[in-house]
DNA sequence: CCTACCGATCGGTAGG
DNA sequence: CCTACCGATCGGTAGG
């Protein structure tokens, strides 16, 4: 047999062993943010414990020790996979609500504020690459004292946009209730979305917007 | 030394070593309930993953391997306690609805009635010994398939309690939104509390009990 | 980022 | 229900 011809002949075996790394996929943070998004997704499939750092190293490809090299230990990266959430779901918040103004020819009344909310808010926590989110809702008491209270700064600015709309509204008389109370009430209500809610199924994310402001609103039809 | 006299004069060991059981701690069921409860309050700290069946083993002053004569493994004790967890629940929004329908005069409005169903849900959720319920709510992608077709048959009754009440809301026109869509967001609201609710705090459950029907009845005060 | 490895812990079992 | 134990897995590290 002739080694070499039988080598030439055979099919370029792209899928054996490690997969083969393009020069750019090193640096740059690339693989840190693949570690993230795996992460997010196991993390939320799988819940944080039963999830082994193994698991989310074969997600991208690497070896069980390296997912050390990106990140301190197990915990930071839970914490990362949250403050990286937290800081696109503020982005987004903005980008929507600015975006929203911008589309007014007069200023936005509570009530359209709350629909640009509630929608950005769900785009954050059921739209495409969207995992983040819900981890940072079920996995929260795994954190330190620390790492929380760095996630609740991001966490207050989010919702500071919030409490004025909620206030004026209340003052309309849209919105019963206790102020505290209602709010986390109706926060409740949205997160519960995604333990139900399927993508693609009978409801969409305009149709979720919809009911929400028929449900909490006084007179919205 | 006379140590007949030293024995005698030692106080009692009370606390050495595993305690002393009585005769009628075994048998009886006891054990098992005191697993189910120790189990119910550790799944809900720490997590199902998280919990190790030694520290539930250790709560209740059994050694690593005696859970397994009580349960055939880790996940049938997490079943055990959902299941406990919904006929306790069930009991209770059973006795809660008998009871006022036996203390008013007229029959109850629909109002009324879904103000018995969330008090008695808040009861289930965040009353003493409560554990069950958020540690099924928390950890239900844990369970295979013919587990949570058990504990859905119990939920799916629990709710059958609540759909004509929230029927006959929305045909008064006191409640808004898909139905569907709005029931589960109901829920969504009332479980969330079980994240941000402190037993003893500024709020009783009777407070959240008022703000849940002022947010979401459409002309209640 | 991989190789090679370690100590700790875990769910579970046999036998009494 | 305990004793004594096992195989598997896990988070993490040293050295390159």
């Amino acid at each position: 047999m002739d080694e070499d011809t039988l080598l030439t002949e055979a099919p370029p075996r792209r899928s054996r062993g490690r997969p083969r790394k393009t020069f750019d996929e090193r640096d740059d943070g690339n693989r840190r943010q693949a570690l993230l998004r795996a992460a997010a997704r196991l993390f939320r499939q799988n819940g944080f414990s039963a999830t082994s750092t193994r698991d989310i190293a074969a997600a991208v490809g690497m070896r069980s020790g390296s997912p050390f090299y990106h990140f301190e230990n197990k915990e930071a990266l839970l914490a990362a996979v949250m403050e990286e959430g937290m800081q696109r779901a503020l982005a987004h918040q903005r980008a929507r609500m600015a975006e929203a103004v911008a589309a007014s020819p007069a200023p936005l009344s509570a009530r359209e504020c709350l629909r640009v909310l509630v929608r950005g808010h769900f785009d954050n926590l059921l739209g495409p690459e969207s995992d983040h989110i819900p981890v940072m809702l079920y996995e929260w008491r795994v954190l330190s004292d620390e790492q929380k209270h760095a996630v609740n700064q991001l966490k207050d600015e989010y919702e500071a946009v919030w409490v004025p709309v909620l206030q004026a509204l209340r003052r309309e008389g849209a919105l019963g209730g206790d102020q505290r109370v209602a709010r986390l009430m109706l926060f409740g209500a949205l997160n519960w979305t995604a333990q139900w809610f399927v993508p693609g199924g009978a409801a969409s994310l305009d149709d979720l917007t919809d009911t929400t402001l028929q449900l909490f609103l006084k007179d919205a039809s």
